[in-house]
DNA sequence: AGCACGCCGACT
DNA sequence: GTCGGCGTGCTC
């Protein structure tokens, strides 16, 4: 990070929309080494070179203006570390290793200010008598020039003190004003340290929590780690109900009473009423929640809580991360595994990995937790580079449900054309007969354009990447990695049946088959028709919570975290649709999902039963899930990533090309692929494409996306930097632009 | 935010 | 002509 730069840009420490961007100042060369982003320097600004306080944002050899226009920096502060540097720090980290300017790093990590608050509020009172200032009031007003005295004069007879804010912006005095009216001793400027409102907390109520054997092993070593000062990032693999949130609780009470703060990152979907509770009742005042519904303002308005130290403990989606909390202590990731905690937007950043960056930073500790954790951490604790503990009962009275896989292949053979099976359809009606509940889980994931064999199973894979096809409308099949196309085979490659096709199975057409078969069961549909109004999903899944109906029909937002005590019998419609999507997490996906749908049955008092319908039931990801292994599937798992060089063994990048403009994204796509051969020479560098996005053009803009690959991660950041680099030198490629996605969890 | 610049009214 | 109030614009 110390790297030799002659300029650096500086943000003014001054909270004014004005002062809003960076100015850029000398690096004297025996202060070369102490500069880099984060660091609060000393500046001379303005004609007067007053000496103000600001924050380097980035050190950098291109000048913005003209160098003699440019000054020194004045000095470095050593002061202790502020947020705002911590937070600089924590940008330009993300700026690096995600790709994006500085600017899109910072507003994602510092969330703009709507209102300029001033920390202290400044007031304006007569500092003479009533008497003096109704004479003064006079003489101002025989005369035209002391228009603006005249103004502050009359609303001061009125009210002998006001803030500073009202009188410079509605009454329209400027400061040159007031300062010499103070010089001349007839107004006072006080700065009232702002009074700090009188909250009174509500205490803890809840009993602090109990914990059994298993949970109380886990937090017992995890606290050994922190006492001993060992700030490992630990992954707790636990199976679904095996009672995690207890053990969070339990850390973030030590965190707390150590006089830090703690961050917990949770899905959205899975941020329910219930778990809300479970936090506030043990936590009260001292907790806040943050949503992505939440307008810029208001979470603005959350993290100045934790800025003040009203509040230690956050809880929200991936952007909680970035809770200005002066000294955290913890930071915990629930369902760790979620796809929901990469960014979707420029930087894609990953809230797992910047979380660990975050703590390193400042001495915290990373929790994660997950039932199906993601191959990538899993394979770090394997390889010890993260602490693993394992849960392995359920901490209700419950056992893990029973699971019956089907071969809809051999339903097809025995004449059975229907979505569900026998053995799923007797199974419904023994529920709805115990008038128990029922969920029927469509696995509808990435499924567009799959094209697979309904008599073998077999779905269409190009024959460089290993991943499944898409058909385009064109009546081809291309692979979304490399860009290798075939017409649609009329006949299975595998087996030469015909009953090939592009298929998926939407929640209607289930719903209106559960109708036929079952018309007096109750039924509800969950899909993005049926949610499309606000709070949508709740109601739906409130609604089901009550037992207004027996039977609840959707696709992966059912199987998230939901307890539906009645509910002893979940169906999985199709597993494999999501199997072979063009996906190197393709399997990885399906496991979780199975294991997330499996784990809804059973959780009251009646033993759960599972019926998978698949085409594939040989396939590892299936059979492991109806194991409810997931050790198992990450044995085979990560042997096919290693033998693919896919992550976590090997470093991958999707560098996305857009344009308005279809031949400027050929031309700049063909400018990087040339520019990056030349760079992997020797390398060790695989270059994938260029090829055509799977959406080709979306709103009008072109996309075309280069995947690269290497052992290294150090490496694919070295080459997006010299790719950035170049574009800018080179400079002629019109409105296409760049962007880059660090181990992709979406298609291109 | 806070400073200097420069316009314009008022007074010598 | 000069002094000083007061709005404006700029800050690497």
């Amino acid at each position: 990070m110390a790297v030799k730069a002659k300029y650096a840009n500086v943000i003014v420490d001054i909270s004014h929309e004005k002062l809003d961007k960076t100015f850029q100042y000398l690096i004297p060369a025996e202060m070369a080494t102490e500069i880099f982003p984060g660091v609060r320097v000393e500046i001379p600004f303005g004609r007067a070179n007053r000496l103000i306080k600001g924050y380097v944002i980035e050190a950098t050899d291109e000048s913005a203006c003209d160098e003699r226009l440019l000054k020194q920096i004045h000095s470095v502060s050593k002061d202790s570390l502020p947020i705002e540097s911590q937070l600089i720090q924590l940008a330009w980290w993300i700026k690096e290793n995600y790709g994006s300017t500085m600017n899109q790093a910072l507003k994602t990590v510092i969330p703009v200010k709507t209102k300029v608050r001033p920390k202290t509020k400044k007031y304006i009172e007569l500092d003479v008598s009533d008497k003096e200032a109704a004479g003064l009031l006079k003489i101002y007003g025989n005369t035209k020039k002391f228009v603006a005295r005249y103004r502050l004069m009359e609303e001061l007879s009125k009210e002998k003190m006001l803030p500073w804010d009202i009188v410079t912006d509605k009454l329209n005095i400027s400061d040159s004003t007031l300062k010499s009216m103070e010089k001349s001793g007839i107004i006072r400027i006080s700065v009232e340290t702002s009074l700090r409102d009188t909250v009174h907390y509500h205490d803890a109520k809840s009993d602090p929590v109990s914990l059994n054997t298993e949970q109380a092993a886990v937090v017992n070593r995890i606290k050994k780690d922190m006492e001993s000062g060992d700030m490992t990032p630990h992954l707790i693999f636990g199976v679904t109900g095996s009672g995690k949130t207890e053990i969070y609780i339990s850390l973030i009470e030590e965190v707390i009473s150590r006089g830090r703060q703690a961050i917990v990152l949770i899905p959205e979907i899975a941020l329910t009423y219930q778990t809300v509770m479970r936090f506030y009742k043990r936590f009260g005042d001292r907790v806040s929640f943050i949503n992505s519904r939440l307008s810029q303002g208001e979470k603005h308005d959350q993290f100045e809580k934790a800025v003040n130290g009203d509040i230690d403990i956050m809880i929200g989606p991936r952007s909680a991360v970035f809770t200005p909390f002066k000294k955290i202590g913890i930071i915990i990731i629930d369902e760790e595994h979620e796809s929901a905690y990469k960014s979707d937007m420029v930087p894609k950043y990953h809230a797992r990995e910047t979380a660990i960056e975050r703590a390193r930073m400042t001495d915290a500790l990373v929790v994660m937790g997950s039932a199906t954790p993601s191959v990538e951490s899993y394979y770090k604790a394997s390889n010890n580079i993260f602490r693993l503990s394992v849960l392995e009962n359920r901490a209700t009275v419950n056992d893990l449900p029973q699971v019956h896989l089907v071969d809809l292949r051999e339903e097809l053979k025995n004449g059975n054309r229907s979505i569900f099976s026998d053995r799923l359809l007797n199974l419904m009606k023994d529920r709805l007969e115990k008038n128990r509940q029922i969920i029927l889980f469509i696995n509808r994931r990435g499924y567009a354009g799959f094209v697979s064999c309904r008599s073998c199973g077999e779905p269409v894979k190009c024959i460089h990447c290993d991943v499944g096809m898409t058909a385009h409308n064109d009546g081809n099949l291309v692979c979304h990695y490399c860009g290798y196309r075939i017409p649609t085979p009329k006949a299975c490659p595998e087996c030469g049946s015909k009953y090939i096709a592009a298929f998926g199975i939407g929640t209607q057409k289930v719903e209106a088959y559960v109708k036929k078969i079952f018309p007096d069961s109750r039924v509800l549909r969950m899909d993005t028709d049926t949610t499309s109004q606000k709070g949508g999903h709740e109601k739906i899944l409130a609604a089901f919570a009550n037992h207004e109906a027996d039977i609840l029909i959707g696709t992966q937002m059912i199987v998230k975290g939901h307890d539906f005590p009645l509910v002893s019998l979940v169906g999985v419609i199709a597993a494999d649709l999501s199997l072979y999507a063009s996906d190197f997490r393709a399997a990885e996906k399906t496991f979780q999902l199975l294991t997330q749908a499996a784990g809804r049955s059973g959780r009251g008092t009646d033993k759960g039963e599972v019926v998978i319908q698949t085409y594939s039931p040989d396939n590892y990801c299936i059979t492991y899930a109806a194991n409810q292994d997931y050790p198992g599937f990450y044995q085979q798992e990560i042997l096919y990533r290693k033998l693919s060089h896919y992550p976590p063994l090997t470093g991958m990048v999707a560098v996305i090309i857009t344009s308005p403009d279809k031949t400027c994204a050929d031309n700049l796509a063909a400018f990087i692929a040339a520019l990056v051969d030349r760079l992997a020479a020797g390398e060790g560098l695989q270059v994938i494409g260029p090829s055509d996005a799977g959406i080709a053009k979306i709103k009008d803009i072109y996309r075309k996306v280069i995947y690269l690959k290497h052992e290294e991660n150090d490496i694919l950041v070295k080459i997006k930097n010299q790719i950035e680099k170049e574009i800018k030198e080179n400079g002629s490629f019109g409105q296409a632009g760049v962007q880059f996605d660090f181990d992709p969890m979406n298609n291109y």
